[in-house]
DNA sequence: TCCATATTTCTAGTTTTATGGAACTATTGG
DNA sequence: CCAATAGTTCCATAAAACTAGAAATATGGA
């Protein structure tokens, strides 16, 4: 992973909601959980998730599928890794001070790789 | 490190020029480097390098001492670790798919090694 | 087709963050 | 004490992020 990519994924995960948003979704496993039980277990407004999921799909950390009306969420556990790859190695390992990289052994997704978004929205109004 | 913490680390982190000025002082060692020469090179104002700095020092990754006039900053290698412990144990661990926590030691000692187990969060449903 | 459900997009208001000039503080040396 | 150097704080401005209601889109079923 490079620095900007790094950025994103730093940017992704330094907010609270987002942390928390994230940590459900790695510790539910490779299923994942729907949107609507995010929104639920973190008591936020739907719009207000879908904001942060956008930010931590676009960050490559989360990806979900369309499984009927209901799209699934699931964490991308290489993606993670990347990134502590990439601090450990840059901000860390560069000092000579720390243990080798962690790597995850990524347990295949179930499924897909493919974003469950809509096409693309029609102008309202 | 707790939630809040590692939040605020985070945020620390996400940001180029800090990103850029903490790997730097990083591979600069435990010595670390002078506000100045940090300024010189990331080519920034000092005002605006201080507010980073700033960032960094209340995030606890960055510390520095006084010589003279100079401020010598470096890296809170420590700190960095207890993020990266954090990141791994609850946000790629608690899927069982990661490797052992990266265990960083600012000094040699050959007792260390990770923390294999996690608190297993609460199964939905 | 029409309706209910699931989720996203649009939009706007509020808050936070980033930036950099100017003024201020601290330290050293003459 | 004074001047020079190294940093910080203060301040204003501009940009970005967070939040959530309302509208729109997508899907499945009666």
């Amino acid at each position: 992973m490079e620095l900007d990519e790094s950025i994103v994924a730093l940017k992704a995960l330094a907010q609270d909601t987002r942390l928390v948003l994230f940590r459900l979704l790695v510790q539910a496993g490779p299923e994942g959980l729907p949107v609507g039980e995010l929104a639920a277990r973190l008591r936020v407004p739907d719009s207000t998730l879908s904001a942060h999921l956008r930010v931590l799909r676009a960050a490559g950390l989360v990806r979900d599928q369309r499984r009927g009306r209901v799209i699934q969420c699931h964490a991308d556990y290489a993606r993670m890794d990347a990134l502590l790859a990439y601090l450990t190695e840059n901000c860390c390992a560069g000092s000579g001070a720390c243990a080798p990289v962690p790597v995850c052994k990524t347990l295949p997704s179930p499924g897909a790789q493919a974003h469950a978004t809509l096409p693309r929205a029609r102008q309202r109004r």
